[in-house]
DNA sequence: GTGAAAGCGCTAACAA
DNA sequence: TTGTTAGCGCTTTCAC
């Protein structure tokens, strides 16, 4: 067997102080960066510390503290499978993580509405609060907001659209331009040869995650597919209702489009429309998000493919990661990437 | 906000010896099985856990044990990238994990041999090892090395092809079927229209991986596509020269394969193929594993799409499961469950 | 500025 | 069969 590494056993702070020659209490002090030791005493035990290799026992130290960890989500109020799915999950590992000593909660505001998303942000306790994920819109209040958080210490990541402007920790989402791209590539080559038109279906282009798609998607629909005419997006604000509304009419403009990237929250009013109308052919539909509406989508023919990202995994890294700031510990970028699933309706889970 | 679930504090072996009227010695005794407790007493210990819904802090208990997790994977020995990536996943994962009392190894046994898996298996200290991770091919004598290994308290996970017929607690690695599935799906799209045959280039049906793709592929095709004619399995023993060999002489014999599914691990020999006698028009190629050589072939052109498992999660999973069984502690199967990565040049990550 | 000592939740001698 | 006590690695009073 190959013993990849030494089993050395892990220096404690014991080790530091008495290398050090200092008391548990100063090692201790200088660990947490607390003020009240001398600049010399400082350095000796920071050489200790390199010198040894020193890494802190978090579970230990957390034990000691009685600390807990309280993270709160803020997500558009609208709702949407994809949303539903996202407080399931926040729930499910809030019970998972009672005995880990962290809790999760969330909080809701109008979609699409900075204001609105900035005000959340400042209400806020900050004593009470270790780290924020926030799905939102990107705009001058919100990074306002966003900079309070930090400046009182607490750690903030962005989720499922990047807030990149503002002074976010991290970012937990896919990367949507390639989300984008890759629906494009899907939807041209499941075209084939045919030539027509493509109707882009989004939210709101106020939210980066819609644009970005959008961009990726034109990219590789200019690029790689020239005979394919795209259309201009159709802005449904995640609204059912007003997207079964808009379709008719745009269809109707539009007899030849053979081609639909359904690339927000639209699923459900395309489905409806498709129920009520039945047009034949039906076009080529890459979706977004795999939900229980999109995997009956897929199972039925109504849908060819869809690009999702999985909500568990976007709460889980979100969690790991304002954990692992907190801590000051490093996080394993690999693990905390969010990955561009494609679904067929034969790979999908379950 | 929202507060999902009440903050109370979560009850301590103390509030159970109180309740229980023991001491504490005694209800450690009982959580943990240790004999030498009278029956009666194990009940009043039970009934105060259960009343106040105790559940014990894993990492206090380690923490007192000084317990330190022994963990082995066990891997074929034939060099591949696929195998190179989860060998680099483990060691990784190895620091990562030293400050969090876990130790990870691996064993390298010869591919496709199943005595010589019995053998490692059998060779393993069971004082020294907490749980084992398998991947390698399902035979009787492999099923009673791993009973061997139950019968000594260790867990045991089957990784990447399964174990079904064997005592192991878990597999970790993806469902083949539905990825030859996808596979199918995925190849049968990209021809449209196109009729004419299709290799499958595997790697040793004695391998169960290898198998369900091919009856995973083989139902999709037969279904959905039955203009195009699937050829008999190519076994290239994941050897890129006898793979580079064999190629020329099929492909003479059938000069009209449009399509390719490389199932196992022989991309190499393909692509070296495909570099020397550059076939025009290339037929279109799904492969298995995002590796470097994949990734350049979806870049170049020379790949449509590539389905793949994620190695590093892989390595998590596989010792995420063997520390909860260790501890007696449930595992979140949604976190476990492997997905079927589906990679265009355009979501690969990075 | 620094140190001694108690304690977080749990386990493991050692007594009784 | 049960209880007492020290201690895991770290933090936190409270003295000095």
């Amino acid at each position: 067997m190959k013993q990849i590494d030494p089993p050395r056993l892990n220096p404690t702070i014991n080790d530091i102080a008495r290398v050090a020659e200092v008391s548990l209490a100063t090692v201790d002090r200088v660990l947490n960066a607390r003020p009240g030791v001398r600049e010399t005493t400082v350095k000796k035990v920071n050489r200790a510390i390199a010198d040894l290799g020193y890494v802190r026992d978090t579970a230990a130290a957390n034990l000691a503290r009685g600390r807990v960890y309280n993270f709160v989500f803020i997500l558009p109020s609208n709702k949407n499978e994809f949303l539903t799915s996202l407080e399931t999950q926040i729930a499910d590992l809030n019970t998972g993580l009672r005995h880990e000593r962290t809790r999760l909660s969330f909080v809701r505001v109008a979609a699409f509405d900075p204001m609105a998303l900035a005000a959340a942000i400042n209400a806020i306790d900050t004593r009470q609060v270790d780290g924020v994920a926030i799905f939102g819109p990107e705009t001058p209040s919100v990074r306002d907001s966003v900079a309070h958080l930090k400046k009182n210490g607490i750690t903030v990541v962005s989720l499922v659209a990047d807030i990149p402007s503002s002074e976010r920790d991290d970012y937990v989402g896919v990367d949507n331009v390639a989300a984008g791209r890759t629906a494009g590539q899907l939807l041209g080559r499941f075209l084939g040869a045919r030539r027509g038109k493509i109707l882009v279906l989004t939210g709101s282009m106020l939210a980066r995650d819609h644009l970005e798609r959008r961009l990726g998607f034109d990219e590789v629909m200019g690029q790689d597919f020239p005979d394919l005419d795209v259309l201009a997006s159709l802005e449904g604000r995640d609204d059912p209702d007003l997207i079964e509304r808009l379709l008719p009419d745009t269809l109707r403009d539009n007899p030849d489009v053979i081609g639909i990237y359904s690339s927000a929250a639209g699923n459900e009013g395309l489905l409806r429309f498709f129920e009520k109308h039945q047009p034949v052919p039906r076009p080529v539909v890459v979706a977004h998000e795999l939900t229980p509406l999109s995997r009956q989508a897929l199972v039925g023919g109504m849908f060819d493919a869809v690009i999702s990202q999985d909500s568990g995994h976007l709460v889980r890294s979100a969690v790991r990661i304002m954990r692992a700031n907190s801590d000051r510990m490093p996080i394993n970028i690999a693990q905390e990437r969010i990955r561009i699933d494609v679904y067929l309706k034969e790979n999908m889970p379950q």
